[in-house]
DNA sequence: CTGAAAGCGCTTACAG
DNA sequence: CTGAAAGCGCTTACAG
């Protein structure tokens, strides 16, 4: 509680226990061939002066870290999310986590971001690292995991099936008796972003309904830009009786202006979104989602990684979690079903 | 995408420009005193070779890094909340946000663990560093900020005013019309949990009710521990009408073991919890709680700390921020109010 | 304007 | 069983 001085070091250790830095350092690290005397001496010093390696130092100098990073962008409750999966999955598996945080670019989207802090952290502290929806396609000298890559991405990565949740949403819209549904899309670099259009568009073709680029609002997965995109949406005569956005975030946008505008959810619009966010439940009224784990995602790619790391791996580098449509309030059949 | 070999260094960099690390250094760092060329030389060689600077060796040779760190034990809702309201402050601070995460204690309180990782960070990765919920007092050379210290702490702070919060709980209940009130404790190491404590006997003494030692049960926070607590509670033939938790996840598990034996809430026994985690609106019956604003004690804290770091401080070093009370569907009057 | 050298706190062959 | 020395990738006086 006194010492609030320089910090303990390892010189400290040897000084006081009376031996070379090299004999400290094979007690700490519990390396063999320190006699018994000698293993106490230094013992009783480090608990004397409080001592603690640290973390760079030992990292800079050793190969392997034990430690595992992840570089996010942001942190909403997606993040917080697969935080979760990421630490349950390394829980008493030997390595800690790192989470490094860019505080300059806190909710939006900066290129290369990741890839420059990846680099930052992968050569000497890390052994591996996840990076959650990067910009763009990362590098890296040691174990990369993405989850939601970008398009044509060849690093491993785990991503939900995008594709499925999006189908199964626009078929649920299309039950009801939906057949104008206007679709905002997320940031388009990324796969999941086109697997969720090309649910939307298949779906639509499928069932026959032909493909109208009028219902297209091209938004990048944060909230703000959906905003505008769904004023565009509804200011027309013409406008959908349903909505899907490729994301949570953004279909609450929707939520906002429908109500701004003065129209009913669901009763003159039905509204969905994707990713299945705690906030989703919460709405008034409940949003209608596609809940895509993003603990699984976290927790997959955290298994991975490690697999990656201890060179153990054996399955696919690519993995998919399913998902799952979450029926809620936000949809209902259009106002005056037009002839089924 | 081709260079997954060794990582670049600052030498690979100054063999390519032709010039010595020192002076790559001074063009990385934007340093005075590098001709034009030489500038455009070392850029080009960087840009060729994808380097970026190590933050490890950075950091060890520097004394500032302008990394500020976050050590928690483990990763819930309170602790998700916590980190968006440090990453808010933190944006576009200068500082980046290093959060150091134990893999082989998720879930559990294991003594002296944040002590040793703050160690571990603060020489020389981090300029000072937040620490959540820590098992003990803890101390280090460089600032650090405590997020609900222990009792007698005299490191500076954040804390929610739990006094307050459980005041307004008890006072709430007794306007329902209990007397009976059940009170499942926190870790009591904590001066979170003493003052949760005080405030439910206080304000039972000024309501004239009498203390009843019975009624109390031991927990530590972790949602577990409330369990059999709230068994031995609920067993008695003068059972409580009113539990009141001192955390939500403990709040839960009563709620869980309510139902369990066959008791309705809150129709035979009302349920109060404290800190308002997500999971506590979505329950059912919703959890009557105590808003402790996370956010803001994540806010706080990173606003404290960085101005700890730069040494303009000038405020008080323990900061409380206010509670409100957040009735919801798990508090009701008792089944038959005993003569008010 | 530039480089050789020392050193941040460790670990690891190499001698002895 | 133990220590002197080199070196991990950087930065910073110190010379020139």
């Amino acid at each position: 509680m006194a010492d609030v001085g320089a910090p303990v070091t390892m010189s400290d250790v040897a000084r006081v226990a009376g031996v070379s830095t090299a004999t400290v350092s094979r007690v700490v690290n519990g390396r063999y061939g320190v006699s018994a005397s000698t293993i106490a001496q230094v013992r009783s010093a480090i608990e004397q002066l409080g001592y603690e390696s640290s973390l760079v130092a030992t990292s800079l100098r050793r190969s392997r870290t034990n430690v595992l990073g992840l570089v996010a962008h942001s942190f909403q409750s997606y993040t917080a999310e697969v935080l979760k999966g990421v630490m349950q999955a390394l829980s008493r598996s030997g390595f800690d986590l790192i989470i490094y945080a860019n505080s300059d670019l806190y909710g939006t989207y900066a290129e290369g971001w990741e890839q420059r802090h990846l680099t930052r952290l992968s050569g000497t502290l890390t052994d591996g690292c996840i990076v959650v929806t990067p910009w763009d396609e990362v590098r890296s000298g040691t174990p990369v995991v993405v989850i939601d890559p970008v398009r044509g991405s060849t690093v491993p990565s785990v991503t939900a099936d995008n594709l499925a949740g999006a189908t199964s949403v626009v078929e649920h819209l299309l039950g009801l008796g939906h057949r104008r549904i206007g679709f905002i899309a997320g940031r388009s670099s990324l796969a999941s972003a086109w697997s969720r259009e090309e649910g939307y568009r298949k779906a639509l073709a499928a069932a026959g309904v032909p493909f109208d680029p009028a219902l297209i609002g091209r938004g990048d997965f944060n909230p703000e830009s959906a905003t505008p995109l769904a004023h565009a949406l509804l200011a027309g005569a013409d406008r959908p009786t349903a909505i899907f956005a490729a994301s949570d975030g953004m279909a609450l946008k929707v939520l906002e202006v429908a109500k701004g505008r003065g129209l009913s959810v669901p009763g003159d619009l039905s509204v969905v979104g994707f990713d299945n966010i705690p906030e989703s439940a919460l709405a008034e009224p409940g949003l209608t989602t596609v809940d895509q784990s993003m603990y699984r995602l976290g927790y997959e790619a955290a298994h991975l990684l490690k697999s990656l790391v201890t060179g153990e791996w054996e399955g696919h580098r690519r993995i998919e979690i399913p998902t799952r449509l979450v029926v809620r309030g936000s949809t209902a059949p259009p106002r005056s079903t037009p002839g089924l």
